[in-house]
DNA sequence: TATGAATGAGAGTTCATTCAT
DNA sequence: TATGAATGAACTCTCATTCAT
């Protein structure tokens, strides 16, 4: 019954979610995923595994949250559709879940294989900028300034209504994210 | 002769930078500020209390990096400035200095008296967003958000270049700041 | 089907013989034997009964070794005869068997019940002592102190042999063995 | 205070000499010694480098008990000398202190380190051979074979005692020695 | 009989912190 | 004020053993 496996990874989740990566002890994980111990250690080969294994399987998760709902409107739809899904992913309090600052600060994020792998996770994402692009309404700039200039004030946005640093206003918002779509957009022309 | 904190500060500043928080250790720490263990316990209560005062000590050389040449230019080449700063700072890889990487993931950061802290050191910023807003250059919308727009894809930006996964292009670095800065300017309208 | 006793010894003495006791565990056990864990439990107690029950299995295949092609020749051809087996014994580097230093190394070797079952094990020996005797060729000692003086140095010999740090020279063995059969014998008095 | 460190090895000889090596655990080996589980630490890099410690330690007090009462008599007598030293350092049942099996059975005692510090220390041995074969009292083998043939059945005889399974018998043991002794000497010759 | 997932005590080791000097 | 030897709780991980299937 490998449902443990899943068992301990969502335990991991809350654990880091609740009280930091490195506050995380083998101990405190199995008492929480009620488990033993060693039992951990038939499903993770040792704690840094485990740790890359619950990388992949919250990106998974991630990407599910990001792209719910995604269907194929207008490509400013999409993107408006999308910057509020990275709002809300990083806003998001529930407590055994981590939020997308505790996701990226997890070690070996930057690995090549995790890379891979995120790319693979995200292509709908550069599927919609190459539409927006093949329809004239973005810029011609590579993915990675689009990303930042696009989505990054939404994360970020997302991570101080998450430490209530914030007040969630939605008509404020929807004029934010129109911003950033203009700032990718053909709307202006680069001087 | 209090000028050993001031040692054991850039000694710790120097090992996270070189190997991460997660193996800092006292007695390392100790070793490489060249005192014994037990003096490190006569400047800081204890590891958590010194890692608040490096978080705040970092910040502090943070905002002068971030602020060095700032002058009263015209308001559009402070914003430039400021955001070519933000970029090279999350993107300087000095081996004996903390990049925004690594600054932001100091545990405590989140902490009311740092935020305090931290809304005090970056003063002269919020200073620009009104000037540019009594000039009717910056539309009108609160720091939070004209941060995020106009600051947070630079930082991201920094962060992609110092793990290497993107080639630095300034031209169009020069484009993509640009876009920043029109998209906190009053020269589009809300629609 | 008790053949599987035999299997998980042998994969036992092999196991012990290519990595040591201190490196035996009950799963790489059953992994070599292929069985599962659980199952080794339906033939030992424990771990202890199972190394207990490989010492007596070890010393059975040992006095054959040493017994092979014992026949009634003179008494110091019989000598001659187990004398290099012990050697051989000692010296063999056999990766699936034990040799007599890994066998001497087993815990409870010494135990009263093993001691017995050794010594009926090596009656032959002792015959071949009394046989001497009576024939006038072996000097009146006790068994412990013949076997000591004249095969002690064999078995000796055949550790330092297979360590490496002797070269095998077999007229020199000769030699050796011909002045342990003196040691005993009566060829000389005791002053 | 480095007489620590003489603590600590002394009581890890009394563990052993007790229970054994594979008994020996560290935290145990602290509580005997009287000091705290990280304290070993700081006198030893691990437990393989305490036991490589005391691996030299314990010869070094072995060949100061076997070389006592050394003197320069004849060579004969000095060989009944340490032949008697061997046979009591084996049958040594002082609980705290390991005997001669205990010590051949560390790990690591065939390294080529602690193979050059053995045969350093016994140097006197080799002395004492090579001046009885200039004498013309020792017959002409190598020095392991003579060790072998002359001292290994002291050694297997006080194992034999330390475990209870043979009387103590000053004058029959005397016999044997001189046995032993007359097994190197020149006093027959080789056929 | 046989399985192998699960157990949990205990292993070796680290490290923040203390305190006699 | 400064030292650094000593502490011991907590860490990651192993492994002999059990038991529901």
């Amino acid at each position: 019954m490998a449902y443990k496996r899943n068992v301990i990874l969502r335990a991991a989740e809350q654990l880091i979610a609740d009280e930091g990566l490195h506050n995380l002890s083998m101990q405190k994980l199995a008492t929480t995923a009620q488990v033993a111990a060693g039992t951990i250690y038939r499903y993770f080969t040792d704690k840094e595994a485990l740790i890359s294994e619950l990388r992949k399987d919250v990106l998974k998760n991630v990407a599910e949250f990001v792209f719910s709902g995604f269907t194929q409107e207008s490509v400013e739809a999409q993107f408006t559709h999308l910057w509020f899904n990275f709002l809300k992913l990083g806003s998001n309090r529930n407590s055994n879940q981590l939020n997308y600052q505790q996701y990226s600060q997890l070690p070996g994020i930057e690995s090549d294989e995790h890379r891979a792998f995120e790319q693979n996770t995200f292509e709908p994402l550069l599927t919609m900028f190459k539409q927006g692009q093949q329809q004239g309404l973005i810029t011609d700039l590579e993915d990675e300034y689009l990303f930042s200039i696009g989505f990054e004030p939404a994360i970020a946005l997302g991570h101080r209504i998450s430490e209530g640093h914030l007040e969630y206003n939605d008509s404020e918002l929807l004029v934010v994210c129109k911003r950033c779509w203009s700032a990718i957009s053909t709307s202006f022309s680069d001087s």
